[in-house]
DNA sequence: AAAATAAGATTAAACGATTCATTCTTTCGT
DNA sequence: ACGAAAGAATGAATCGTTTAATCTTATTTT
């Protein structure tokens, strides 16, 4: 007591100390920089900023005034080397289409979008993929380990690119999907056979009865299927016969909605309404209407799906069955990390809400 | 020193070596493992690997191919903590409006598929914010810095934002800007001149003589007002007057577009063209004339600026001055990287090419 | 009053790479 | 043959945190 009183025994150790770890004062301040500003060790900073151990109120109080005075901000870089955590979340954008034709779904930045604020709500950053193709994803994500998980999106026909991505998720890498063409990997989904229901039932409510479906008619693509599903259950409630367009497996273009609307018209059937599984598929068909001089919605209503930003160029506006893509980021980001993985059997609250946005390609006036 | 001839001094040294790092085996290899591997010390394999210093051909393939058996890929992490470039380029996507009616041009997601392309060719990857607020930007890669550079896209009015990056910009971290409302920073620009005058050719090559613009008159963002000069000069150089239909400072959404052209013809001004500063604007253009009855290209022709995908969302297919996307990524990566930074004076062939893609709002039939 | 206990704070060991300063061999020039 | 220089590999410090293991004191228990 009476030597540290002589000439100031915390002082004497806080120079010690800085002789120690000689500082060439990079640029920012590290916890090394509150600890000497606020009097106590470095690890007692740590300690009281992240409210970890047993810390008097008093101490607490000097170190975060001492931080915030200071500016600082704990380094993630070293946070990630000893804690293990990357800290990124890698987005997998994939192509419809394949060689020079190929395109990405705007809505797919809708759902890459959620995924970032979820990812940022749990202090992640997002590392983003649009090559798409298998290659990049193996040297990217799988062989170097960047990031603590991996999200695909996409609705895209490329089997090669899935099967990688379910024999990844098969070797223990952390992996989801939106919108996979089966359930050979774990993945979230919209309430799809909701929304097709939900669509019928709205142009129901309008009068029409001839609704047609425009989408992937086959097998190839679950949630396609689904949104089929939704479509004949409540036609079939009603009691009335479906109208089908084909459109090719995973077709998910706005050229594509054009051409089944042409050949729907081209072979006579009749129809007053149709729920497109697209937006970009409803954007076509709205033109193939167009183009046949029947008026939207005065002929013919439309209803798509997805509710991204797409449906807001169209004109007239896109009614649509909108997924809740916040909903969605969040429920892809927990099913990566927040435990209750492996489970094989998911339940239905696994699954993304839908609504409805009426908006003009449907208001009869 | 006896003790260790005793029994053979490298074979000791390495289970010595393995005695003080007690390794838990996480998960994956380090070079540590390798270098146990392969039978040399542990900075031996980092210099071998990365070509460093003087080694030995034998050794470099024999730590080769260790580091192959035992699928040894640099921990990003440690990288970055010791100081190390990366190789992450961070991608800021700035939001136009603010608050909940707050969008994103869908235009800047080409943008960034085409950074991140010429990324790839450099080995980097993308590290995507879309969050684009001042705040989100300062935690994640100012204070952090977790990237090796910065490109910030965005035509938005956000001034907060853009002054943060003007400052830090000016601080030394490394960043550049696609659409920049300045020359505060560094950026890459379309030839946007050019584009007007390109626009404007086109229509009087229709035949137009009433052309009129739609997009942000005032000098609130350079790239608007290099667009609009474009087109006053065309428009003079033909002897033409000019019409300006006002939008607000850095409008950039249907909605606006829409209300100019309401606006004009409200007010009876007479025009057989347009020429809109951005696609989203031009798409608006067109729902504007829609509505007053006035057919596309029939009465009035519309060309817009971008190029992106929105562009074909539209019915009719929209004209558009596109962007040579590629380009603008390879050049905001060799702003970034490639040295000849810091010039202030920047030539002309800084700015990215345009072209005419003629679609179907100015074909007239 | 001595010993046991608990609270508060400190030391030091990871985390996994890079890199500078050494050490140990060899080879070469004079 | 001896010192110098080059070549090849090693040791140890470093980046900035977290956290387990200690070390002080102050307080309570017996």
């Amino acid at each position: 007591m009476g030597a540290i009183a002589a000439d100031g025994g915390r002082g004497c150790a806080d120079s010690r100390r800085r002789e120690v770890r000689s500082r060439p004062r990079n640029n920012r301040p590290t916890s090394w920089d509150v600890a000497e500003v606020a009097g106590v060790s470095q690890s007692t900073v740590s300690r009281a900023l992240r409210g970890d151990g047993a810390i008097s109120n008093e101490t607490r109080e000097r170190v975060a005034s001492a931080a915030l005075q200071l500016g600082y901000r704990p380094d993630v870089r070293a946070i990630r080397l000893r804690g293990g955590m990357v800290g990124y979340v890698a987005v997998v954008l994939l192509y419809a289409g394949s060689g020079s034709r190929r395109s990405l779904n705007p809505f797919y930045f809708d759902i890459a979008s959620a995924v970032e604020a979820a990812a940022a709500r749990r202090g992640m950053s997002v590392l983003l993929s649009m090559q798409g193709d298998a290659a990049s994803l193996r040297s990217d994500f799988e062989s170097r380990r960047e990031a603590d998980g991996v999200v695909v999106i996409g609705t895209a026909a490329n089997t090669a690119a899935w099967d990688h991505f379910a024999r990844a998720g098969g070797q223990g890498s952390n992996i989801v999907a939106w919108g996979a063409p089966d359930d050979s990997l774990p993945c979230v989904r919209a309430d799809n056979v909701a929304a097709g229901r939900l669509a019928v039932d709205h142009l129901l409510g309008e009068g029409r009865r001839a609704i047609a479906f425009v989408g992937p008619g086959w097998q190839s693509h679950l949630s396609f299927a689904q949104r089929r599903h939704g479509y004949l259950a409540a036609m079939a409630g009603a009691g009335l016969a479906p109208v089908e367009a084909g459109v090719a497996p995973c077709g998910d273009r706005v050229r594509e909605g054009e051409e089944a609307v042409a050949e729907l018209l081209a072979c006579g059937v009749s129809f007053d309404a149709v729920f497109a599984a697209t937006d970009a598929l409803a954007a076509g068909a709205m033109r193939g209407l167009a183009r046949a001089g029947l008026s939207v919605p005065t002929h013919v209503s439309v209803v798509g799906f997805d509710g991204g930003q797409g449906a807001q160029m169209c004109d007239p506006l896109l009614t649509t069955v909108a997924q809740d893509v916040v909903a969605a980021g969040e429920m892809l980001l927990a099913t990566l990390f927040d435990g209750e993985r492996k489970e094989g059997v998911r339940g239905a609250d696994d699954v993304v809400p839908v609504h409805l946005v009426v908006r003009e390609s449907s208001a009869l006036r």
